[in-house]
DNA sequence: GTGATCTGGATGTTATATGTCCAGTTTTAT
DNA sequence: ATAAAACTGGACATATAACATCCAGATCAC
């Protein structure tokens, strides 16, 4: 089982992000030299986040990527769910219903109970990534280096009007 | 996110073997054929499966698999990990550590916020499987479809002395 | 209008998952 | 003893997905 890893980019760069004023925008571009990241594929994960309604974008100079709103309203899962999509991990293929004893259709009308398993596994997972929002992890580093967040917007905003 | 197809096989096979008297071993072509799988790559995961001391092996004419330890002892998540492995699904490559701004080592004694909450809700996702048995699966099936243990059990046991 | 930036599709590359095969070994049955 | 049944483990082949790049077009600020 692995998570797409544009998840662990998508998460720092919103984390990023919630450090800046709200409604900042920031071209792909400066928030991959930040992690040394391919700046081509971090905007296709950032594109990904937009058509999710986690960030808007801006085109044209000045523009880029913001927050679409206040980062203790983005949760994890949000984000996990953007990036790696909504499918479920575990995939039932019935295959209680092949073979020379297949169950019967009335047995089969509930789901196979080794499926319910590993969905309820995976709902567990998932209230998990919906407890954490960007700004508690946020708050949670501030809290750890306080010196980082100063560090990092400086950096994102060095050049700015 | 996936979890090997195997996972699915593995779990059913498990099932099944619990509904014949313990300690009964069968072929993996037997079993293969029940649920029309392909017999030499589901052999293969059950190879997985008695590394892992979830099943014992015996080559031989009347030999096969059997469960290692009585089906109320054997986890879900058991057996997830012998077939999918134990690596994280998130994996942290620490960028944080990259680029201009890169975190002080100081700051990187302790994990990284972000892989911190990923894996919390893994250890989540795991705690729901290890809560449930193949025993447990097995009962539920029983008492919403009572016939299927005797069918499948009949006929994973045909022919036999 | 020029340059910065996103959009989205096409494309290429690499790694993983899935599936097959075979020569070797162990055990049972006759 | 011999043959047949069955696992072992590695090599191999294939399919799918992950990862990454590129480009032509659209949009916006100055």
């Amino acid at each position: 089982m692995r998570i797409a890893q544009g998840v662990e980019w998508a998460l720092h760069g919103c984390v990023n992000l919630a450090w800046l004023p709200a409604g900042t925008a920031l071209p792909t571009a400066r928030l991959a030299e930040l992690n040394e990241l391919p700046a081509a594929y971090l905007n296709k994960q950032f594109q990904a986040l937009a058509r999710a309604g986690i960030l808007v974008s801006r085109p044209g100079a000045g523009g880029g990527f913001a927050l679409a709103r206040p980062a203790d309203q983005i949760t994890v899962l949000d984000i996990v769910q953007a990036i790696d999509g909504t499918d479920p991990a575990f995939r039932c293929t019935e295959i209680r219903q092949c073979g020379p004893v297949a169950a019967s259709p009335a047995d089969c009308r509930t789901p196979c109970q080794i499926a319910s398993v590993m969905h309820g596994a995976e709902r567990a997972w998932q209230a998990e990534l919906a407890a954490v929002t960007v700004q508690s992890i946020a708050d949670d580093v501030a809290a750890k280096s306080p010196d980082v967040p100063a560090r990092v917007a400086g950096f994102l905003t060095a050049g700015r009007t």
